[in-house]
Formats: C-alpha cells, sequence, structure tokens
DNA sequence: ATTATAAGTATCATAATATGATACGTCAAC
DNA sequence: GTTGACGTATCATATTATGATACTTATAAT
C-alpha cells in the first residue's frame, strides 16, 4: 500500500478517521464487520482501530450486539467547533431573536467547499427530523443559502461552479438543469437574496441572505424555511425577507476584520 | 513509551485522537507548536499528526498564520450522532412543541459519566454564549438534569454518586455541600422532578425532568432553563412543570424496548 | 441434536511504518 | 545584525502496525 506523501502523513491515524466516517445516517450503528466492509480495511486491522477508538472513548460498544455507535465525544467536538468558528458567537443572539421575531424555522448555513454545512438550526415548527440536526450537508447548487453566497462570488468562479458542482435529485423537482439554477443566482445578484421551492424536500421554501466577508464574498448565510403550505413567494418576500436581511447585514461588519487565510 | 495493551491497540490513531482533543473552548486556534506543548507529543509527531488531520479534513489550516482550526467535519460527527442516538429523533418534534408552548429554552440532557451532555438545545431567549450549544458537559451533581436522573438510581448507586462525582464551584453560589446536594436528589425522587438555583450561573434557575427506561433508571432528561429576575419557583412549578413532565413522560415509554448493553 | 457458517476475539512472526534527532528556512523582536 | 522561536523537510533506526492464522462464541440450517 503506497503512502499519500509518505514521511509526515500517518497512515494508522487516516485509517481511524475511516472508521469514524462509516457513520452516518444510514448507518448509525456497525458491527465489526459491517465496519470492515465499508471501510474496505481488512479484520485486523478493523479489530484494532476500533477497539482504539472504544478505548479512547470515540466508539460505545454494545456489550450484548458488539455493536459500535459514536459516541458524546462527538458531541464534544461540535461544542469545540462551536468557540472556534467566530462567526457563530456573534450570529447566535441574534438568530434567536429572528426565530422568536418570525416564528420560523431559521438556520445558519456556511459554504464548505461546493456543499453549504448548516452550522446552527433553530427550529420553531415540527419538520422532518435532519431538518432539524446540525451538521448537514447539501449540495451548494440546489439551497437558497448556497445560491445566495454564489451570488457574490466574482463572475468566473461563478461560472465555474455552475457549471461543475454536483447536484442530486433530493426531489422530483429538484433543479438539474443548471442554466435554470445560472439565471436563479443571477437574480440572487441582484437583489441580495435567494429563494428556493422544493429543492430538497417538496413543499418547502427557502428563503436564504448572504453574509458577507471582508473582501465582499459571502461565505455564509441566514436562511429560514417554510411550507408551501402556509406561504406565498409574495408574502415570503414582504414579511419573512426584510428581517432576514436586516439579521445577515448585522451580522456581516463584524467580519470585515476577521477571517484570512482559511483555506 | 508502553502500549496500554499492546497489540489490539494502535498508538498512533490515539495520539491524532489527542490533537483533536486539544482544542476546546478556551483553544480555539492552535499553532503546531502549542499543539506539541498541550498533548505532551513532541515536535515531529505533532507535524506530522496534524498534517494528516489537516490532509483528511478534520483541521483547517490558516495559510498565513499556519495555525490549525476544527474543521466543518466536527460538524458532521454531531449530525452521525443525532442519527445513531434513537432518543434524538423521539424526541425532538416533542421539545419543539414544548419550547414553541413555553417560550422559555429547553434542552435535552443525557447522562455521560458522572457528567451530563447537552444534545440537544433550543434557545428561546437571549443568554450566554455555553448556553446555546450542544455538547457541553457539566458535572452531573450540579445540575437539575443531572439530580433528576440521579434521583431515579438505586439507592446505593445513588449514594456513591454523591459522595464520589465532581463538583466544580462555577458560581459563588455553587452547592458546594453534598449533604445539601443529597437532600435535593432525596427531594427530587419523591416528587418526580429536580429544581436547581444558580449553580452554573447566577440567576438562572433549571427545572428538569427525567427520562425513564426500560428498567427504571433515567438515561436523559428534558430541562428548561428561566431566569431568576423574571421566575420564582412558585410559578416554575405552576405554569413550567406540568408541560415538561408532559414532556418528558411521552418520551419515556418509546424507549422500553430500546436500550440494552451500551456499557 | 448436529453441523455449518459467520462473526468476534486473541496471538504472533515479519517488515513496513512511525519515530524523533537533526538540519534548514523564515519571520519578528531586540 | 543577531538571536530565538517556529514551521518545514529529511533520514537512519527499531518500534509498531500488520494481516495471516487459529480459537471461541453465536446463530442459522440440516
Amino acid at each position: 500500500m503506497k503512502t499519500k506523501q509518505d514521511t509526515l502523513y500517518v497512515g494508522s491515524l487516516a485509517k481511524g478517521l475511516r472508521l469514524l466516517r462509516a457513520f452516518d445516517e444510514g448507518h448509525t450503528e456497525l458491527s465489526l464487520a459491517e465496519l470492515a466492509q465499508r471501510t474496505g480495511l481488512d479484520k485486523s486491522a478493523t479489530q484494532r482501530l476500533a477497539n482504539t477508538l472504544h478505548v479512547e472513548g470515540m466508539l460505545d460498544k454494545n456489550s450484548v450486539t458488539r455493536r459500535f455507535r459514536p459516541s458524546h465525544a462527538w458531541l464534544q467536538m461540535a461544542y469545540a467547533y462551536y468557540w472556534s468558528d467566530p462567526l457563530i458567537g456573534q450570529a447566535m443572539p441574534k438568530l434567536i431573536s429572528l426565530s422568536q421575531d418570525l416564528g420560523e424555522t431559521v438556520n445558519l448555513a456556511e459554504i464548505s467547499g461546493d456543499h453549504i454545512i448548516y452550522v446552527s438550526r433553530l427550529p420553531c415548527k415540527r419538520t422532518y427530523f435532519a431538518a432539524t440536526i446540525i451538521g448537514r450537508r447539501l449540495p451548494a447548487l440546489s439551497t437558497s443559502a448556497g445560491r445566495s453566497m454564489l451570488a457574490t462570488f466574482p463572475e468566473e468562479e461563478r461560472q465555474k461552479a455552475i457549471e461543475t458542482w454536483p447536484i442530486i435529485p433530493f426531489t422530483p423537482s429538484t433543479t438539474l438543469d443548471r442554466a435554470q439554477i445560472a439565471s436563479s443566482i443571477k437574480e440572487s445578484a441582484r437583489d441580495g437574496y435567494a429563494i428556493s421551492t422544493g429543492q430538497m424536500i417538496l413543499n418547502e421554501i427557502g428563503v436564504a441572505s448572504p453574509i458577507i466577508g471582508h473582501d465582499g464574498r459571502a461565505f455564509a448565510a441566514v436562511q429560514c424555511s417554510v411550507s408551501a403550505h402556509t406561504w406565498t413567494r409574495e408574502r415570503i418576500v414582504a414579511d419573512i425577507l426584510p428581517k432576514l436581511q436586516d439579521t445577515a447585514n448585522a451580522i456581516s461588519p463584524a467580519f470585515h476584520a476577521h477571517h484570512a487565510g482559511w483555506d
């Protein structure tokens, strides 16, 4: 087995991380054999690595079924993340106010490669489970948050993203036509916000307003998800959007100092 | 250097995890040197491990300051955790209803060794930052959630916990006297809920109602934090507690099937 | 009941891989 | 201009991870 860049790359650590990544929404509890299969590591390696992760408190082990599960340590990592991300501390109180004010679900999303990731979620209504938990990554092109951010990027970069970033048909109404997405983003660049309908789940409307960094590029967005059964595009623009934008604009200025050089 | 249990323990992986754990609320961004210092690993090892974590996307690196930060992957781990914990899916919609109903901050806490950990938080009011984010661990004896859970434990075990579990004076009014805590827990065992005041932060009152597992032991609690400026103990018991208990009781039954053998 | 299959656990000789000492480059402070 | 602190790169050595093998349980099939 060849190493990636030899001497300053520790293979065993990387393999251990493979085990951690084997757990996701479809794989919540894994046996040793499943773990081996999913990681492509052999039985012995899996055994040792899983045991190490267990001993170190990263994996819980059911003593009767012998299966592994993410431990509470996985939540502590989110805790550490929150402190390390300067945006969160700035945004949180404002997001709380906003969600109370609107009475609708408010999210904070950041750009993460060609995806967006929800870093904070304040659910106000019953929704599907995945919409209530943080850390969810979605293709940027299919989300209002992603489009609102992309709209602030330099023309060339934006073009490239629209052409190459991934799109996954989550619902029958997910927009697969990139030209259509391009025009949606163009609108967003003009208006300063983005609205999307039924991209991730049917009858869901998302509105997003970008949070702009020191260089004029958005790196995050405040987003609001509402039901198409109770809201129309017009009422969203009239009732939700102004407050949403106020919030996003109130967060942005704090970052003309911060931020620089993070990849 | 001796190994912990030799052949099924991978030292390099454990060391890598040490690096991850070096990040916390007081250490949000670490240089190579700081990382080495905090982990006790030498310069070379730190270099290699940090580089591996960077390459594998677990650490972001600021190309100008050369410092490391937790990456978005840390949030994805929370995402995976949420799916794997069967409690969350059951509890989330009920917690949302409760927080909307009460208009006050609602938390879901689980027992984690001698601490409690907040696994879900629905902030409704502005509070201090740490109270808004998940993954926070607090000494069980000093929290309403911890006490309400402990109250459901068998006498002997409860006794032992009260004598040995850690207490940290977070505020001047944190109860340090274990006898006092014992009587608080005794009350809780009688009443089925726990109230604490000013344990973690001044002028904060916490109420908690336990979520009981198949064996009669609580493993989680629904908790509500309110300000002592606007609430009295009496009004909490009258207005908040009933709904809190309803919620906790509605969640419990779902677990008389689940759960068994997890350490 | 008996056998077969699969999964978890434990051991061990081998060599591959992590180790940390060393040296070089860069930047800031003095 | 010198010093020191820090990040980076290289390399010979042996420590440490490897994976084949065998043992032990559990579950399913005959």
